[in-house]
DNA sequence: GCCAACGTTGGC
DNA sequence: GCCAACGTTGGC
């Protein structure tokens, strides 16, 4: 199982409403970034990802899951654009800030830090776990 | 609201 | 195929 990051941006799309589709989950729609893209094209059934709030908040707030592999991306026509289908498991008990991640220096090389601007993201297993205890589960 | 960093586009 | 120009993202 691979693990992953999903940043949005609340105002657009957010953690209270990703959890209020429930089990049905959502499209993860409107990237448009090919290295996004293709970390959603290796995504497979059951892979678990961080919900992280961009802008507003700027930290992780939720434990999704993928429930939909990769398929074309509904809201262009543009064959380019592939995306999956997340939906939420469980909210931290404690979100965990963008500030806390960098202080932290066993997750300086996560992409979140080194990358800021990649909106799909791969996490490597030592740095969920991390991020989960730092959360409270 | 600013701006640095980055990705994409398009002319050559 | 290079690279300048442009647009977007996201932290500050």
């Amino acid at each position: 199982m691979a693990y992953w990051l999903f940043k949005s941006e609340p105002d657009t799309w957010s953690w209270e409403q990703q959890l209020a589709k429930g089990d049905a989950g959502e499209e993860w729609h409107g990237v448009r970034n090919y290295q996004a893209r293709n970390n959603m094209r290796a995504m497979k059934l059951g892979d678990r990802g961080f919900f992280y709030h961009s802008n507003i908040g700027k930290e992780v707030v939720g434990v999704v899951e993928v429930c939909a592999l990769s398929h074309p991306d509904s809201t262009t026509d543009d064959p380019r654009w592939d995306c999956v289908d997340i939906k939420a498991v469980e909210a931290l008990r404690r979100p965990v800030s963008l500030d806390e991640i960098k202080a932290d220096e066993r997750l300086a090389e996560m992409v979140l830090v080194k990358n800021s601007r990649l909106s799909v993201q791969p996490v490597t297993e030592t740095e969920w776990k991390i991020i989960r205890e730092l959360g409270g589960l």
